[in-house]
DNA sequence: ATATATCCCTGCGCGC
DNA sequence: TGCGCGCAGGGATATA
């Protein structure tokens, strides 16, 4: 997806956009998601107003006043944006479209399908099905270097897939995972339990990455668009991502690639060497 | 329990 | 220009 600062970015917009805002008609053009779009979805929405958007791990929770939560994920694909009503014309793959009193839509798009719309109550964050097993947000203090440290100690594999799992810590996905390991210095195929005593460094690195491209509004690099309809520019700051054997900005060395459990992974085998470097005395 | 593989789905870029 | 292939920001599930 869209990972966490992408996310956050559609957060934000939609928050400016729509807050406040009643429900006035729902459209489900497609039902079939990841998971369907429950048949009451569109009657639970109707009439209702938006009190609040959040975002937990990679889900955007829309509030609403009659106590139900608009549950939403983008998937590989999708997207989450404001426009007027006036002129537009569904496009393929716009699969919800939420009419608002101030004659302005949110349009929910995603070729892939990849993604999910849910209705829940307030109150289930902690249980829903989707949401229960999420670990820590990274931007939030419980995902400390002691938590870290003491998760990692577990984890044989490669450090890369696990940072991208979300039971660790939410919203790391392939492009920040990649990103955020070069910022530390680490190479991603470092088995996770040897990295424990750099966990400091690795959630200051994990953290700095995310802080970075919400500040740059997120990455596009196809599909991902923010609510009002822009892409990001955070793709122009990758520093390993997508830049196999082009030259590292900090050293010239070719950049390479690998995968790890099915993703690809991309490091500086100079910034991040495999073996640890002698200590100079 | 942890770690890979597979699948879900559509679109795009690349090599031929 | 067309076609087949591999790959793509996620994640649930099935196997070892």
């Amino acid at each position: 997806m869209p990972e966490l600062p992408e996310v956050e970015t559609t957060r934000r917009g939609l928050l400016s956009a729509v807050k406040g805002q009643q429900i006035v008609a729902v459209t489900v053009r497609r039902h079939d998601l990841r998971q369907p779009i429950p048949k009451t979805f569109a009657k639970t929405l109707t009439g209702t107003s938006i009190t609040n958007v959040r975002r937990r791990a990679k889900y955007l929770l829309i509030d609403l006043d009659s106590g139900h939560i608009l549950l939403s994920h983008l998937g590989m694909s999708g997207s989450f944006t404001v426009r007027k009503k006036a002129g537009y014309r569904p496009k393929t793959h716009d699969h919800v479209i939420i009419e608002l009193k101030n004659s302005k839509l949110m349009v929910f798009h995603d070729p892939r399908r990849f993604g999910v719309m849910d209705i829940m109550k307030k109150g289930e964050e902690a249980t829903h099905l989707l949401l229960k097993n999420l670990g820590p947000e990274p931007l939030e203090k419980d995902f400390s270097p002691r938590y870290l440290a003491e998760q990692l100690t577990r984890r044989k594999g490669p450090i890369k897939p696990v940072l991208m799992d979300q039971k660790l810590v939410v919203g790391v996905g392939n492009i920040y995972a990649s990103e955020a390991l070069y910022l530390c210095g680490l190479h991603p195929s470092l088995p996770a339990h040897k990295l424990a005593p750099k966990a400091p460094e690795m959630v200051n690195a994990i953290r700095a990455t995310l802080r970075a491209a919400i500040a740059s509004g997120g990455s596009t690099l196809r599909d991902y668009v923010g609510a009002s309809n822009e892409g990001g520019y955070f793709q122009h700051e990758f520093k390993v991502y997508g830049r196999d054997g082009e030259p590292c900005f900090a050293c010239s060395t070719i950049i390479e690639t690998c995968t790890h459990a099915g993703r690809s992974t991309y490091w500086c085998p100079q910034c991040q060497p495999i073996r640890a470097k002698a200590q100079k005395h």
